[in-house]
This record gives C-alpha cells, structure tokens and sequence, in this order.
RNA sequence: GCGAGAGUGGCGGAAUUGGCAGACGCACCAGACUUAGGAUCUGGCGGGCAACCGUAGGGGUUCAACUCCCCUCUCUCGCACCA
C-alpha cells in the first residue's frame, strides 16, 4: 500500500480540526428563522486532564450535536469550565502556587485535549465560572435574591468538614460522609447563608409529573429527597403550664392512641420540662446522643433508647395524661422535632413502649381481626376501622384521616400542614476560590449589601495560601476592612465564598450570551435558546446540581430574566467508564489515559469505541481489544473508499430504472442502513446498533463486485451515504475520504440524506415456516403473494412434509410478509 | 424493609409492535498470503453424535414468549427510625 492510502488519524485529525477552527463551522448565532435545538453536556472541572467519563461524555453529546446540525436545526453547543472549588486551593498550598494559576492552566491544557476530539463546540460561547465577568452576575442575583427574602442568614448547626475546612450542604454529605473527600462529617454550629429552596418544593415536586424527558429513576431521587408528606401539625398541651408541644403527623387517625410524647433530645423544651429529680439523667442522656455520630444514629438497627423527663402532657382530644420521653431516634430538624407516639400503630413506638412499659391503646381494628394489646407482637400499621375513638367509631381509618383533621381545625387544637424533608441551601463556604458573597457587615447597620456601583467584588489575587486552614480571606485586611455602604463607619466585609454548586445552578443561562455586559442574561437571546433540549452527564448529580439548577431556574423566571419554568426537557444520564471489572482509579491502576489513546489510536477509534460498546446510559466495560476492533474498522473504511475511488470518479449518473439484480440488491442495503441509523440516531439515541448496522454494510460492500454495468454509480451513491452516515460518529475520517471521493464542500455541512422508499422495498420476501411453533424451513415469495398461494406451497415445502407426514393439519396461521406456523398433531 | 432497573454464548452486547434468539464487535479455531506475523484476507464459532435442548429458576396465557401474567432467586442503584 503506498504512502498515500495509509490512514493516518494523527495527520488528518490536525487537518479538519484546525479546517473547522478557521471556518468557524460550529460557531451559531441566534436564528428565529430556523429551529433551534440546544445541545448541552455537564461541564467539566479543570482538574487537570480530562478522563474517559469525560471522552464517553462528550463523545455521546457530539454525535447528536452533529446529527441534528445535519438534520438543518441551528444547534447550540458550547463547553465551558466549572472552575471554582477547592482542589485548586489545595494545589496551590501543595506547589507554593496561586489558585487562579493552576486553574488556567489546567483549563488550557483540558481546552487542547477537547479540541483533539474533535468536538463540535462553538467555542466562541466559551465560560470559566471563576472569571470576574461570570461571578460578576451571580453577586447580583445574590443580592437581588437577599432583597426578596430568597437568600437570608441564619444561625445553624451546619454540616461541617474538617478536612476540607468548610461547610457542606445537606446534598453533599453522603452516609455522614463529605462527598468529595470522604472524611466524617462533624456538626458545628455557625452563621451561614442559605437561599430559601424550600420555597420552591412543591413546584419542584409538581414538575416531576410533567419532565417525561427525564429519566424515571432520576425523578424518584428528587422526589425522594423533597420528600412531601400531609399531615397536620397538632397542639399538645402541657400539665401544670400554659404552653403546649406541638407536634407533626400524617397519623391523625391514630390520635386517639396517643399515649406518651417523645421530644428530640435537642428540642428546646427538653430540659425545660425536666423535673429536678431527673436532672442528672437527662443531661446524661442528651449528651450521650449528641456523641453518638448521625450515621449509627439514623441506622435502621439502632436501639431506640429513651428517657423520661419528668413531666407530662395532654392528649387534646382523649385527656389522656401522656409522659414525655426524649428519645434518640427523634430528628430535631423534621417536622416539630416532636413525636406523638402510638404505639399500637407505629412500630417504632412500639418498641419504645416495650422497653419502657408504656401504655397501648388500640384504635384500627384490621378487617375481620380484633387486636389485643395483651398479645401484639407488633404493631399494626395498615388501615382498618376505627375504634375506641369517640365520633369517628366505626368509621374507615383512610377516611377519618380527613374528618379528623377537619375536625381538629375545627376545634382549633390542629391545622393540616404539609411537611418537607428538603432543607434550605447552605451556601457559605469558608474558602478563598470562590464568588465572594456580597455582603459588608456593619456594628449600627447590620448586614448591609453591597451597593451597586461597587459591584462586582473581585476576589483579591494577592493572598497568601498557609494552608493553615481557615479562609486567607480572612486574614487579607485589605480585602476584609471596609467602610460601611450606609453609615461609613468602620465595618467587615463578608469572607466567606458561595458553593461552587451556585455556578453550575445557571452557566446554561450564560452560554446563551456569553459576551452580554448588561447584566446576567440578554433575555432576547436567552429566550431564543432556551430551554436545554438534551442534557448529557452522569447520574451522581441527580439530586445536587440538577435540582440546584431547577430551582435557580424558577427564581431567575420569577425575577423576569428568563422565560421558561425548567432548565432541561430531556435528560440523558449516561453510564460510568468501567475497567477490569472496577470504575477507573488511579488506586486500582485501571486507568485509561485519553492522551495515550489518542495518540496510539485517533480520536475518531476513541469516539467510535465509546459509542459503540454499550448503549449510553449503561456502564461501559473499557477494552483495548475492542478499540482495536474500532480501529480495524476505520482502516477498512479507508481502504474500500480508495480501492473504489477510481471507479466511482469515473462514474456516471445514476439511473435506477436499468439497475441489475444485484445492483439493487446492494441499494436496498444501503439504504436499509441509512434508515435504521437516522431512527437510531433520531429517536432512540441507540448509537451502537447504528454502528453495529453501518458494519454491517461495510461486511456487504466489501463483498461487492464491480462488473456490473452501472456498480460505479451505485458505489458511488453507497460510500457517498456511508461518509454521511458516519459523520457524526467519526468526523475526521469521514471529512477526510469525503474530499478524496472528489467533494468540495465540508461534510459536516451536507443535509443528512432521505432514504429512498423505492429502493428499500423488498421485491421478494423470505417466510418463515414453522410447524407446531418450530422453525422447519423458509420460502421466499414475492411481495404481496396471495394467502393461499403461500399456505399451499408452505404445506407441500418438503422440509415441512417431514414433520407433518401422518399428522392431521389442524390449522395454518399466516402473517403476511413474516411467517406461516402450520399446526399439526 | 420500600421504590426503580436488570439477569441472553467465553466476553461487550442485538432482537423497535408477541413472529427466524444470539445482529455487530471482541476472544477463540481453521485456512490463505508470507522469511515472519501481535498485519491483512477467507471461513467457522450457544450446547449436544443425534433426536433435541437452550434467554436466572419454576408455573401460566398463546398457533407462537427473551418479550405478556403469577411465583421464586440473584445482582445493581436510590431511599430508609422522616413521625
């Protein structure tokens, strides 16, 4: 083979790279005149180098980026860089180096890395959220959320990492553990920031009904993690005092039953209501709880333990003298941090009541069961019929949930209420690589926002990195002392940073009009583009920063910026990069370095491997013999466009009405692929059968012959469709022999092509015949053969014969075009 | 425990509406070319000598079941003392 045909990708890679760069292909600008279609993958954080996630990522997004750009939709796809956050702080204290330092470089290193995949990006649109003309945007919204309530401080027990210094959201504490580096999580008590997302959980609730573009699964985490229950809150007076302890249930039904009360050991009654004789006890207790950490504490198999607290309360509608324990499985933060207890109804009562010999009082009887709190073993947790329950005797337990809480209302000892496990967002992080918080305390005016004309508040660069912990800017006076906005008096300004999770809650608002200095968004353009039509990006951000963003998205339509109620109509959650059995760590020794493979392989085998293996949203197992297969593949492409250049730059025009037998033949194969890939491609997102059929056609041209009178014009029309139906999976290549088969243009640019409905027909068809079920032999008839005519030949088929010889033919079902099962016994 | 998803050759995976199970690729085997082959090409490749048996296991519906229904097992993910 000579110099000339070898497939180099190193060479032609370069080639139609920097061919796109300079002609701008990918580069959109807002159309209304056309549809628009938004195409959108998580971005990265500038760690360093980019991974396979990352290469399988972008890879899947490129490929409908591509195709719909084809398909004639002005396709928006940018790329940008989440590029607050600690590591870049770490780094620095590590290299005696500058965060803003080793982020750029990263991001200019990582930039390089998805320009050698040949990506589609329109990189003009280009962010990085630590950049003062993005944060910028977001003090702003900070301050005009303050105004309306939706970002407030509050002292609070935060979750708290020692490790990483700094305060963690709820969402980013998994198992009691930091998300990020895994250390336990302590509790610590500090004044923090927290935009108000629980103002918005039942519209984030309700939406989950209406997002079908979302994976299932990704829906019940969010509704999980809201986690709405009704119920009513209900007022339990205290013996010997004028205040009550008002408790949360969505077991009205069980009030009656309520025999004793058990309180959070951090609720604030608790040690008031604690007699002096028991004193020592309780303290004791609460102590001992406060030491247990939350993960024993919250697990399933933890001994409920309790102590009495010396004083009682009153059952509202029974009379009931109830004792008042405090007890360890009672949260402080859900619902009162007070539980009425019934223990014939709840088996954690139950339990507790056991233990501590506490009085049962049966009020569902279960359908045709009498329950005997002598005997329960358990406790009963179904509806059933009410008893022992004044009025509402007799009553359907289900029912009575409503009459009850009408009733409570009524009587003014309760209000129906709805409960939310979802907390508001602590934003304050304790960290320098972050977008300063907006904010100037002040000893007469409190916390005064930062005024307008003195916005943005640029993060210091000159800052010392001890690592010493604590914020350095903490310690930059510089930065820290200020007059007060209001009164001019010597005041603070705020140091702590916001979650990273903030920049990343609206950088798709951003892309839209990157270079607007207006403000935060151009809302013309923005209302253009948005909503996302596809995200792609893994599953772990189910509940972070695809809710985060969902709710920023609410507040920003809500404050007028933006148009639309939620961020993402489709949802495209794909599977991790698996190696050896493991997820690639560099502990496990599993890596695959992207570098490495582009440069052994190209990036087009590395796209083509990603994409072929398993289908997005499943796991991929990472196998260098199957990326040889890829690579085999994209050689034998090469070599058949060039053992068939010749004959095809001679050809003459096609004319389908004078085609042979097998011209056609080939045709119909052609233009079968074709369909199966633009259905595969278009409505199922089924990357690797689409390849696996596009192989499937090499395996059939490979096998052609070129004798034929018209073969170089329908090999001709063949590798014209097989470059465009490949384009968007491995774009060099495709470019490349595109330009070779004598084309001027850019590929990337031509309409992805129609089939050809005549040329898919079938002419004859091949039936299958079964007899009792089981394949016995096959007939190809023409199309539209009669009935008869295929039953008759199928009966007298002699494979068939030999299964029916001697037997009665008790009928013959027929489905056109596909099978005849003749049943025989 | 609750919820969701999954279980198909040696491996990754196909089978779109109940209609040929195992497409495509990898691995493997044989052959061709070759000084050579970890290159390339050609052919084979679920099990069984066969009748037949095969989609986690068992039952059912149907002319026909990987696909629908019931039961059981296993795995993955999520939630989990949330009152």
């Amino acid at each position: 083979m000579s110099a000339e045909e070898k497939y180099t990708p190193g060479e032609i890679e370069a080639k139609w790279q920097q061919y796109w760069a300079d002609r701008k292909t990918f580069t959109v600008t807002e159309d209304t005149s056309r549809q628009k279609y938004y195409l959108l993958e998580m971005f990265p954080y500038p760690s360093g180098r980019i991974h396979m996630g990352h290469v399988r990522n972008y890879s899947i997004g490129d490929v409908v980026g591509r195709f719909k750009r084809m398909r004639g939709f002005n396709v928006l796809h940018p790329m940008g860089w989440d590029a607050f956050g600690m590591p870049a702080e770490n780094a620095a204290i590590k290299n005696n180096s500058h965060p803003a330092v080793w982020t750029y470089e990263n991001i200019a290193y990582m930039r390089g890395q998805l320009k050698q995949m040949g990506l589609s990006y329109d990189w003009d649109r280009e962010i990085a959220t630590c950049d003062v003309s993005y944060y910028r945007w977001e003090q702003k919204l900070f301050l005009e959320m303050y105004k309306r309530g939706l970002a407030y401080k509050k002292q609070s027990f935060v979750n708290w990492c020692p490790s990483c210094e700094t305060v963690l959201a709820n969402e980013q504490v998994e198992d009691g553990a930091c998300w990020r580096c895994d250390s336990e999580v302590q509790q610590k008590e500090l004044e923090q920031w927290f935009f108000r997302i629980t103002a918005y959980a039942d519209e984030l609730l309700d939406y989950t009904a209406k997002m079908p573009g979302w994976p299932e699964r990704v829906l019940v985490m969010q509704r999980n993690w809201i986690g709405r229950s009704t119920g009513c809150e209900i007022d339990f007076p205290l013996d010997a005092r004028t205040d009550a302890i008002r408790v949360f249930t969505t077991r009205q039904d069980t009030l009656f039953g309520a025999t004793f009360m058990s309180l959070a050991p951090e609720h604030p009654l608790a040690l008031q209501l604690t007699a002096p004789d028991r004193r020592a006890e309780v303290e004791a207790f609460i102590d001992k709880v406060k030491k247990t950490d939350r993960i024993r504490r919250t697990a399933e198999d933890f001994e409920k333990e309790g102590v009495f607290t010396g004083s009682y309360c009153i059952n509202p509608v029974t009379g009931r003298r109830m004792p008042i324990f405090l007890a360890n499985f009672v949260l402080v933060e859900y619902g009162t941090g007070a539980v009425m207890a019934v223990p014939t109804h709840d088996q954690r009562d139950f339990e507790f009541a056991q233990k501590y010999d506490l009085p049962l009082v049966v009020v569902i009887q279960p359908e045709g069961a009498s329950l005997d709190p002598a005997t329960m073993t358990a406790a009963y947790t179904e509806a059933g019929t009410m008893v022992n329950s004044g009025r509402f005797d007799g009553q359907k337990s289900d029912n009575a949930k409503e009459a009850i809480a009408d009733w409570l209302e009524q009587e003014g000892k309760g209000k129906k209420t709805v409960n939310f496990r979802l907390r508001d967002w602590g934003v304050s992080r304790q960290r320098y690589w972050g977008n300063p918080i907006p904010i100037i305390y002040c000893e007469c005016c409190g916390a005064v926002p930062v005024p307008d004309k003195d916005l943005p508040v640029v993060l210091p660069q000159d800052v010392v990195f001890t690592g010493e912990g604590g914020s350095p800017l903490a310690k930059l006076d510089a930065f820290r002392k200020v007059p007060c906005p209001q009164c001019g008096k010597p005041a603070r300004r705020e140091t702590d940073t916001m979650d990273t999770f903030v920049e990343s809650s609206w950088y798709f608002l951003r892309y839209c009009c990157p270079d607007f200095e207006e403000g935060m968004v151009d809302k013309a353009r923005t209302d253009y583009w948005m909503s996302v039509d596809q995200y792609i990006g893994g599953i772990e951000h189910a509940v972070l920063h695809l809710l985060y963003a969902r709710f920023f998205t609410k507040v920003l339509r809500d404050l007028g910026y933006i148009s639309v109620d939620e961020p993402f109509i489709n949802l495209l959650t794909q599977g991790m990069v698996i190696k050896d059995g493991a997820k690639m760590s560099k502990s496990k020794g599993n890596v695959v370095d992207p570098d490495a493979l582009i440069k052994k392989y190209g990036a087009d085998t590395a796209r083509l491997f990603s994409l072929f293996a398993a289908p997005p949203e499943k796991d991929l197992d990472w196998n260098e013999q199957g990326v040889d297969g890829c690579y085999r593949f994209l050689n034998r492409v090469w070599k058949l466009v060039h053992e068939f250049l010749s004959a095809v730059q001679g050809a003459a025009v096609l004319d389908v009405a004078v085609l042979t037998d097998e011209e056609r033949a080939l045709r119909r194969a052609v233009h079968k692929t074709l369909r199966k890939v633009t259905e595969d491609l278009d409505e199922r997102f089924r990357f690797n059968t689409a390849i696996a059929a596009v192989m499937e056609l090499m395996n059939v041209l490979q096998g052609a012959k070129l004798t034929l009178p018209q073969a170089g014009a329908v090999m001709k029309e063949a590798l014209d469709l097989l470059l465009q139906m490949l384009a968007p999976f491995v774009p060099h290549i495709t470019e490349e022999l595109w330009q070779r088969l004598g084309h001027t243009g850019c590929l990337a640019d031509t309409p992805w092509p129609a089939y050809d409905a005549a040329a898919v027909a079938d002419e004859e068809l091949l039936i299958v015949i079964q007899v009792n079920g089981k394949l016995r032999s096959k007939l190809s008839v023409t199309i539209g053969a009669d009935e008869e005519a295929v039953k008759t030949q199928a009966l007298a088929d002699d494979k068939v014969k030999v299964f029916t010889d001697g037997k009665q033919i008790r009928k013959v079902i027929y489905v056109p075009g596909k099978l005849v099962n003749i049943v025989a016994g």
